[in-house]
DNA sequence: GAATGTAGGATTGTTGAACAATGGGATTGT
DNA sequence: ACAATCCCATTGTTCAACAATCCTACATTC
């Protein structure tokens, strides 16, 4: 394809990527299956190579795609390992608090947790609870406070049964591990054992309210960390 | 930069794209600042013109960076575009259920509204108020209804000053009317003017519970549609 | 026979050069 | 002063060649 052939249309490889991504919608193909190789597509698609990679590159960025060097090109895992990316960039170019992306992050996260205060109470059931104070538990013990730490928050809005809702846990706590550190909030980790066992013993008491004081205790610290941290 | 001499390190493509984005952080640039031209990124970070490509496309994808066919390369707009395509594809992908995109979607958008409405609620000024009555008024005229509700649930929640929830109001916005209409969810618009009334007329008592309860009402509708479009 | 090593093919990664398309500014002409 | 034109810098696209990687199949060895 010539560009001479192309006039007035946008830009070649802007249309390949969306010729792939029609592509995995109409053969309804799964993350994880293999895509045409990057020859096979030049030829189907009529464009050079090197538009073709740029396009895949583009959707690889997105997790549409995914490539394995030397194997192959398959479906992604449409996981949200751009807005993670994205907004992780955000936090670590604006930390003179053009963007407040830190505290915005842990606003939201403490949302998910109390204002769902009535759906993850009244869903939780005993297991979940174990597994809970497991996860505390190691915590008290200091084995890889911050794994337990993300999988108890994973866990406790796993029950709202919203796949959103816990990747973009996920994600943001992911952001914020790695913006923290580089806008100098300190990771104190004194009170997190107490404050994660009064969120379990207010799940255990199905008290609405106590659960969400409990949410609120136990962000308030990071909140006060990060406002500190701007001063 | 000949393949040799980076033997064991990774593609190089992604150390292009980490320095690109260590340059604007390093140098303080801001969305909309100049970068250096392809072949000036060529020169310095010795890769050739292809590599230095596909990781500016890379970077393109996630708004990190902005191209402008015949004028340069520019630090982007910061923007969560790259969720909107990311989470759009899994949508159309899925229809089957696979991923509950849509309903997850909404339910996180009631939840933005619903869980913060006391501080919505408390810092609400008459001129918000006002317009957001305007906006149902332009609803009731049949003027633009889709972009005046955007605006409406842009505006209700701007009163919280937490940038990431309204850009992620804005871009589940998106993904809903993008991925709605392929999923064969009806746009029913008769009821929307009364349910959005209900929103401010709460709002303007300043009655927490029946804001709530006004926001799941509001919902309610939506929710039963996309249920309705499964079976 | 099983484990290991090796050779080959297929696929993606990288390079370099050349030309096209675009946008904006400088030049020119009136 | 204004407009059209030309020119130049920059990004878009193509092509061809070779490198790096992964997997498979085969051979070797114990």
């Amino acid at each position: 394809m010539t560009p001479n052939e192309r006039i007035g249309r946008s830009l070649l490889r802007q249309e390949v990527s969306e010729r792939i991504k029609r592509y995995i919608l109409d053969n309804r193909l799964r993350p994880g299956s293999p895509l045409p190789t990057e020859n096979e597509l030049c030829a189907a698609l009529g464009a050079s190579r090197s538009s073709v990679r740029e396009a895949i590159k583009t959707l690889g960025a997105l997790d549409i795609v995914e490539v394995r060097h030397g194997h192959g090109t398959y479906v992604g895992g449409l996981s949200l390992s751009a807005l993670v990316e994205g907004l992780t960039f955000r936090g670590l170019l604006g930390p003179d608090d053009e963007f407040g992306v830190l505290s915005d992050l842990v606003e939201v996260r403490e949302l998910f947790e109390r204002g769902n205060a009535a759906k993850i109470v009244g869903t939780l059931e005993e297991s979940h609870v174990d597994e809970l104070d497991a996860l505390v538990d190691q915590m008290a013990r200091g084995e890889d406070i911050v794994a337990a730490d993300r999988a108890f928050h994973a866990l406790l809005v796993q029950p709202l049964g919203n796949a959103l809702v816990s990747q973009l846990t996920d994600a943001f706590w992911d952001v914020y591990t790695a913006v923290a550190p580089h806008l100098g909030v300190p990771t104190d980790e004194n009170d997190t054992v107490v404050l994660h066992r009064a969120i379990i013993a207010a799940a255990r008491t199905a008290n609405l309210t106590a659960f969400a004081d409990a949410v609120i205790a136990h962000y308030t610290p990071i909140r006060t960390r990060i406002a500190a941290a701007r001063a």
